[in-house]
RNA sequence: GGGCGCAUAGCUCAGAGGCGAGAGCGCUACCUUCACACGGUAGAAGUCGCAGGUUCGAAUCCUGCUGCGCCCA
């Protein structure tokens, strides 16, 4: 797109920010400026994306993790950086095979009717159809991502490092295959890891089961359970070696109800004699513990429950083909019956669920694909310790590593279709477990078959989510961009993943790369609603980003989240929120046109350059726009992306727009002297360039806008400022420097005196009722020569904002009569008000003041009596408090003069 | 049960040993003045959750308590 077009748009009253996003965008793409050329110069800066499920769809989540993101790319861009910032999705196997399944199921087809082949087919169809929903979602908040390296977990790249991956591992003894109970979702039909099961506090019952002794129908032991229709599968009750109760009960056999199987009392040290009776049934097919101690007891293993969630014949005839929970009641009916349920109360417990769908988690015994996490683990663990990585804020790390101190192995098979699917061989004829690249070509070493099957089952997404950070660069070959930009810098995520995903990234980066993946991880908040309840579709209470970008525009979204999200901490959406940052887009749109306006006037040639005389506030903006240059920087670096957002707001809102604007505003209209008002155009110019550089990673889209404008426009009146802005666009433009010398403190403070008397003669105007352009005969009375002079050089100053006319200053000058009297720090400034003087007013507003100020002496000087203070507290405190109360006792000794006077 | 976070103006939140505690929204009054009413100017508004402690000095550090939220078991 052209400039010249870009620049074609109308500069109204209001933003209209659906008029240039999409340009702009356009824009930036055309020119290639989001894509990184690893040959190019500069230091890397590397961010992977967390690569979005690609069923989804933009969440204010998303929003505001890509929002900084942006921020950081865009501002290390400006730096210099050789900036990359990776995009892609992630095939999320469970989740897109649900969306593929149900689509079919409109049409009636089961999966299993289209077969694996045709199904993949059909996920890619979907895929290719569907899968840049998100995409393009994101593309709306402006996100400077390199488009043209975007990379999908499933595409053939990601897949070569998976099975690199899981080769490697499996060479080196960190992935095993074995038969444990791991976590089944009987409705997705597949094992999960630990980590992917949600717990939640179920209110449920224990139910006390009598269990009869073999041999004597009259003795019986009660045992508690949760789950009474696991009993059908026990093969043991155990008891506490150390309970003294049932001590002589271990050995002895029992006849398990409504099945008659005999099974044996052991004893084993996990049995809680605190819960329930002391005695529980142990189901070695069914739950984690009992498993556990049917090994250690060599017990027989019996399941009772099918893949779906249904009982088997296992169960016994009655109860085969019952969906567990209806088991469970006819069970406990059975039970009733044959009176040998003893008694139920109310218990509540933690029961899994499905993070996918939601269905209760079944303890499941199976054949499954394992990686061996403690030496992982321990690596990941040394790599923090060591500085390695770092998170912020830093409390997330002890998170990160309770995680990697207690985890268990990860079950890595899934039994679905979606997905990298095991590079496993089993050798049909005698079972023999080949892992490779391909199908063994040579016959069985163990049989001399050639028949070869490969495993069903398909990989964790999790599994190929952990290589990102390098699997996206190009490993596991050794390319360009892997020795360019790996390790990555900085990872944003929510505190949401950092075991699934981010734990793991870590693990595998040191262990296939031998580098840690990115060297600081940053944890922003979670967005919240308005009641502080997660976000979600079930409750409908999620607000669509797009629809407020549509409503608000892009910019206003992206402000307003960073500025809402403090260090690590959660935010309570609601939809006014967005009027922050519209508000404020709007009001930097609005300076801007000012500024333009006036650049673009016909009144100064710009070949006649006129000799440019700047003004104390001229100088004091330029100091300003420095303290903010160096404030946003800093707090970018300290990743403190909303202090930078508030320094800038602040910045440009209160400085630049309040004040400065208005002072110039008032020295161009005047048309007097034209050296001045050629000053204050190229500062206007100057120090909007700055303010525009200094605001593009927060506000893309507008910034880029005004600063094209403004780079025609400058030319004009502004030579300097037009001078400096040589670059192609602002997205790749310098990003301000701070030279040493950058601030004139002494500027500053004078001008925030001169701001109170300012500020002084408004409240007067107020009070009084006076129309706030009348103006004010004033009279400035400094305690010295030095405030004088500040107040003298400034006349002009305080005469335009503070509209007072014919100012006398001087050393302790006599009051005036009919005037009112305003103590700034030590200065009195007489207004005076001819007729408008009630005296008995006047007094009443000095007495108040000189009961205020006596409060605050009395509170100064009660710490400066105090002699452990003096000896205590630091040099520049005492000083400080010194000074102040001087100043007080000076603020109040022309108090109560000017009460004296009064009468 | 264990761990973490939060509690400050009506609302949403900053402030992390030393200012007489701040911002945005909302509220009150005045202002359609020529960049902006998505604006300007001025203002009202606080027992910094409660109780102890440390300190010359605590919204800030420590302990306990109460309430809310999250994570793990």
């Amino acid at each position: 797109m052209e400039t010249k077009e870009l620049c074609n748009i109308e500069i109204g009253t209001r933003y209209e920010p659906e008029k240039i996003e999409h340009r702009i965008y356009s824009f930036w793409e055309s020119e290639n400026f989001f894509h990184a050329d690893p040959s190019g110069g500069g230091e890397p800066y590397t961010i992977v994306i967390p690569p979005p499920n690609v069923t989804g769809a933009l969440h204010m989540g998303h929003a505001l993790n890509t929002t900084l993101q942006d921020i950081f790319v865009r501002w290390r861009r400006m730096q210099g950086y050789n900036t990359l910032w990776m995009p892609g999705t992630d095939h999320a196997g469970i989740a897109t095979q649900n969306v593929v399944e149900q689509e079919l199921a409109g049409e009636g087809i089961h999966r299993r009717d289209l077969g694996r082949e045709k199904f993949i087919k059909r996920v890619w169809k979907w895929k290719k159809e569907y899968g840049d929903r998100i995409t393009n979602q994101l593309k709306r908040l402006g996100v400077s991502l390199d488009w043209e390296r975007e990379r999908f977990t499933m595409d053939e790249g990601l897949s070569k490092a998976v099975l690199e991956t899981f080769i490697t591992l499996y060479e080196k003894g960190l992935i095993y295959r074995g038969k444990y109970i791991i976590n089944w979702c009987p409705r997705c039909c597949t094992a999960l890891a630990d980590d992917e099961v949600e717990h939640e506090e179920h209110e449920g019952h224990l139910w006390y089961i009598r269990y009869n002794f073999k041999n004597n129908h009259r003795e019986y032991i009660s045992v508690a359970t949760t789950r009474p229709e696991t009993m059908l599968g026990d093969t043991a009750v155990a008891v506490n070696p150390e309970d003294h109760r049932y001590k002589h009960l271990i050995g002895r056999s029992l006849v398990l109800p409504v099945i008659g199987r005999e099974i044996p009392v052991i004893a084993d040290p996990w049995v809680d004699p605190k819960f329930g009776t002391g005695v529980v049934k142990v189901t070695p097919a069914h739950d984690p513990n009992d498993f556990e101690m049917g090994r250690r007891h060599d017990l027989e293993t019996i399941s009772i429950i099918d893949e779906n969630g249904d009982m088997n014949i296992n169960a016994g005839e009655q109860f085969e083909g019952m969906d567990r929970f209806e088991c469970r009641e006819a069970l406990l009916e059975e039970l009733r019956e044959r009176e040998e349920l003893e008694g139920v109360e109310p218990h509540v417990h933690s029961v899994g669920h499905c993070y996918r769908c939601h269905v209760v988690i079944e303890p499941y015994l199976s054949d499954q694909w394992f990686v061996r996490m403690a030496p992982l683990a321990q690596k990941a663990i040394t790599a923090t310790d060591g500085g390695h990585v770092t998170f912020h804020p830093g409390r997330w790390r002890d998170f990160y590593k309770s995680w990697l101190e207690n985890v268990r192995d990860w079950c890595i098979s899934r039994q679905i279709w979606w997905g990298h699917r095991l590079p496993v061989y089993y050798c049909r004829d005698c079972g023999e477990v080949v892992v490779a690249r391909q199908t063994p070509e040579k016959n069985c070493k163990e049989c001399g078959s050639a028949r070869y099957e490969q495993d069903e089952d398909v990989l964790d997404t999790w599994f190929s989510s952990a290589l990102w950070p390098f699997s996206t660069l190009g490993w596991p070959g050794d390319t360009e961009e892997l020795q360019r930009y790996y390790p990555t810098s900085t990872l944003v995520t929510d505190r949401g993943i950092i075991y699934f995903w981010v734990a793991r990234m870590v693990m595998m980066g040191l262990e296939l790369t031998g580098r840690p993946p990115f060297s600081d991880v940053l944890i922003h908040g979670t967005i919240l609603d308005e009641m502080g309840r997660k976000m979600s579709k079930s409750l409908g209470n999620g607000i669509d980003p797009i629809e407020m970008i549509d409503k608000y525009g892009a910019d206003a979204v992206r402000f307003s989240l960073i500025m809402l999200t403090t260090e690590g901490q959660d935010v309570k959406l609601s939809e006014s929120k967005f009027e922050m940052g519209r508000n404020f887009a709007n009001k930097v749109w609005n300076a801007s046109r000012f500024i333009l306006m006036n650049l673009e006037t016909e009144e100064t040639k710009p070949a006649e350059n006129p000799a440019q005389k700047p003004e104390l506030e001229d100088r004091w903006i330029l100091s300003r726009s420095r303290a903010a240059t160096e404030k946003i920087t800093m707090h970018l670096e300290a990743f403190q992306a909303n202090e930078a957002a508030r320094t800038l707001y602040d910045f440009f809102w209160h400085d630049f727009c309040d004040w400065y604007l208005e002072a110039a505003k008032e020295r161009i209209q005047s048309g007097k002297n034209p050296a001045g008002i050629a000053a204050a155009r190229e500062t206007l110019a100057i120090v909007l360039d700055t303010g525009l550089r200094l605001m593009h990673p927060f506000l893309p889209f507008l910034s880029e806008t005004l600063w094209r404008r403004l780079k025609t426009t400058a030319g004009r009146s502004a030579p300097r400022a037009a001078a400096d802005m040589d670059e192609r666009a602002l997205i790749v433009a310098d990003w301000p420097q701070v030279p040493e010398h950058n601030r004139d403190r002494k500027l500053e403070s004078n001008i925030d005196y001169l701001q109170k008397i300012i500020s002084a003669s408004r409240k007067l105007r107020k009070e009084k009722g006076l129309a706030e352009n009348t103006p004010l005969r004033t009279v400035i009375s400094a305690p010295d020569k030095d405030t004088a002079d500040i107040a003298e050089k400034y006349k002009s100053f305080l005469a335009r904002m503070g509209v007072m006319e014919d100012i006398r200053v001087g050393v302790d000058i006599e009051k005036p009569p009919h005037s009112a009297t305003s103590v700034i720090n030590t200065t009195e400034v007489f207004f005076e008000l001819e007729g408008l003087i009630d005296t008995e007013v006047e007094k009443a507003r000095l007495k108040e003041q000189r009961a205020d100020v006596l409060d605050h002496i009395d509170k100064i000087e009660h710490q400066l009596d105090n002699p452990d203070f003096l000896a205590n507290a630091p040099e520049a405190v005492v000083n400080r408090q010194k000074a102040k109360s001087k100043e007080l006792r000076s603020k109040l000794e022309k108090i109560i003069q000017n009460l004296a006077d009064m009468g």
